[in-house]
DNA sequence: GAATTCATGTAAAGCGTTACATGATTCG
DNA sequence: CGAATCATGTAACGCTTTACATGAATTC
């Protein structure tokens, strides 16, 4: 999945390792993530498969940056990927999920006491996607010539961000409301 | 993780490699599935860990079943995980989103046809839930004085995952309204 | 008798995280 | 001058998927 992030990424220009850490930082975070280790040894290997090349880092630049581009092989790999829907129900994997779905051994007041410190974090979240996080964007991901046509996705993205975070905390309220009732 | 569901099974009392598939099949699959394959190589990582053991399957059982149970280390371990609460926000990965993000370069109508197959398919979902899904469960974990405590738990996993699906189709209807807007 | 379900495993590969490692530049 | 940011990598490990492999029992 990160190779197509990045060829995605690469599809909009050339740019570092330590660039495409950036944006996905600030774009795609909140539905893929990847550490720094990772991208770099996908470039790596994307660069042996031929979907990317890069120039040697120029001598000159003290920071030892390596600028990578796409190949035409990587541009075909990447609108191959686009054009094949996904025809399945993504599975989900939910740690939480999993330790409700076994809380029925622990105290009460443990349960509640871990519901509550996720509702505070998504409640973060939440209003995170709604005031900070389009303005961050604004800032720093400033190819906008490059996006003007990608931009209504992006912001697709961010609006499945805000009602996922609004149905996780309403659900949250919910379980909280339960447990303090029993008595 | 796989690790703390099967110590949780097994904390209900002792089972084979074999009802502990089924068993997540029909309960903890939407929000946390594994192949056979790896549960029955975990449960070889848990002996040798000392969490669980097993009979050596009855010479007279043609099928060959081997029967495992929880250790005293391995109830502990469970209890251990329990007992740490999950203190971070947990990170998404959504194959659909990241193609949603890079749709810009792609045809509306291919969008659009992607986007109403997967309208399509969590429809099927939400139905599950609310129908099939908890009559699945009253005939297929029928173990049920082991249980009584986690029900209200385990009702909870499933209401999260009606509140997830009707959310998904509710932003799968506003994006596909917003591209058949479109001219 | 064929198909499905029951039952258990191994091997290889891919994906992802965590930790280790280093060094320059910029900002306060 | 210290902290934060810029910049790139390797190694070990763990988790998960996919494919390969086998065979008995049950149901239609």
């Amino acid at each position: 999945m990160l190779t197509h992030i990045l060829l995605g990424f690469l599809s909009y220009g050339p740019k570092t390792g330590y660039e495409l850490k950036s944006l996905m930082d600030h774009s795609t975070q909140h539905f893929w993530h990847a550490q720094h280790s990772q991208i770099y040894t996908t470039l790596h290997r994307l660069r042996e498969q031929g979907f990317v090349w890069s120039e040697e880092p120029d001598a000159a630049d003290p920071l030892n940056r390596r600028i990578y581009h796409l190949t035409d092989a990587g541009r075909d790999e990447f609108h191959r990927w686009l054009a094949q829907p996904q025809t399945n129900l993504e599975p989900i994997k939910h740690e939480l999920l999993v330790r409700v779905f076994f809380s029925g051994a622990r105290d009460r007041d443990e349960v509640l006491d871990e519901l509550r410190l996720q509702r505070r974090l998504h409640q973060q979240q939440f209003d995170y996607y709604q005031n900070q996080g389009p303005e961050m964007w604004r800032e720093k991901l400033p190819f906008s010539s490059e996006i003007f046509k990608e931009l209504p996705f992006w912001l697709s993205t961010l609006e499945f961000g805000v009602a996922y975070e609004a149905m996780t905390l309403a659900w949250l309220d919910r379980q909280i409301a339960r447990l303090e009732a029993q008595t």
